[in-house]
DNA sequence: CGGCTTACG
DNA sequence: GCCG
DNA sequence: CGTA
């Protein structure tokens, strides 16, 4: 039988009267096991005594559900198909809201996989490979929009975007726990090196191409050979790699939006400025802050902008500012 | 076998 | 790579 | 060619 994603399905449904929550009890230290039954109950959250036919969600503090159907084959178990495996993160978050949340992407296993195939036919970036990665993308999206784990490739066949290349991983993985193309292509040096040098703001495939054929291997082999480009997102690429990597706070990020605010503020009174984008969504950490910038009465944001950033600017709160046109 | 998001520098 |  |  070849389940259909169901948008909202049933599983996990916040009012859901019929959840039953089995915890495994693996990689979970006796007293923490305690502590965590004793919440569910004073929560209100359905805990299941026992792994039988009507438990609707495992949780788990293994990281696989290759994993979970090894220890479930050695005790002899067999996992009820109708459940869904899902990381001890989700039941926090239940019990934080005491009520049984919707399991999103992030609570199951990585379907990280044909992200690697997209990559992978991103970076070589031949005509044919970037529609390739396309194709990739696709069906990892469609992957983790499933509000089940995938358990049989039947589940699968008759969906879009899924087709014989992306069944053949999936089946490898349900199969061997990898798959051999994958696991090649991680493993791969050039792989490894493409990833770390695109990962630099500005570098793109073709460059990181042109550093490999050049035999260099690292960014301070780049940074050592003095100029490696004209392109001034290059330059500051390299010269601000780190910080660029390292994350932004809902802290930093509601300081920012203050600041913004304030100097948008004098210059044009009653202007909103409102942070959206993954703080907006409730992230603790990004990597960028996304502001939107609007008037109450309507046309008065325009020209704002130009204003602002001299403003910003004025401060040296502004390294590189730059405005690019557009066609609206 | 054609087509695959779009706009910018 | 996958769809129409 | 690279970014968002």
């Amino acid at each position: 039988m070849a389940l259909k994603p169901q948008i909202g399905g049933s599983i996990g449904a916040s009012r859901d009267e019929t959840a039953a929550i089995f915890v495994l009890p693996y990689k979970i230290q006796r007293k923490r096991l305690e502590d965590i039954k004793h919440s569910m109950l004073k929560k209100n959250i359905p805990l299941a005594k026992a792994l039988d036919h009507t438990v609707t969600h495992i949780v788990t503090e293994f990281e696989s559900l290759e994993q979970v159907e090894k220890q479930a084959a050695k005790d002899g178990l067999q996992l009820p198909t109708a459940a869904c495996v899902v990381s001890m993160g989700w039941l926090v978050e239940c019990l934080k809201a005491s009520a049984v949340l919707p399991v999103e992407e992030s609570h199951l296993f990585k379907k990280d996989a044909l992200e690697v195939l997209q990559l992978h036919a991103e970076l070589k970036d031949g005509s044919q490979d970037y529609s390739r990665a396309l194709a990739f993308r696709r069906a990892s999206c469609l992957l983790k929009s499933l509000p089940f784990e995938v358990r049989d490739p039947r589940q699968l066949s008759r969906l879009k975007d899924i087709g014989g290349h992306v069944l053949r991983v999936v089946t490898d993985i349900l199969d061997n726990g990898s798959s051999k193309e994958v696991e090649d292509i991680v493993s791969s040096k050039w792989f490894q090196q493409m990833k770390m040098f695109t990962s630099i703001f500005g570098v793109g495939s073709a460059t990181a191409k042109s550093w490999i054929s050049k035999g260099w291997t690292t960014i301070e082999d780049v940074r050592g050979a003095g100029c490696p480009s004209s392109d001034w997102r290059v330059v500051w690429g390299l010269a601000f790699y780190e910080d660029l990597g390292c994350p932004v706070s809902r802290q930093e990020a509601d300081t920012f939006v203050a600041i913004v605010h304030r100097e948008a503020e004098a210059i044009w009174p009653g202007t909103i400025v409102t942070c959206v984008g993954g703080f907006r969504r409730g992230k603790e950490v990004g990597h960028d802050v996304d502001l939107l910038i609007t008037h109450p009465r309507e046309g008065e944001e325009v020209g704002l902008l130009p204003k602002l950033l001299s403003a910003l600017a004025k401060r040296d709160l502004i390294l590189i500012g730059h405005r690019e046109k557009n066609s609206y």
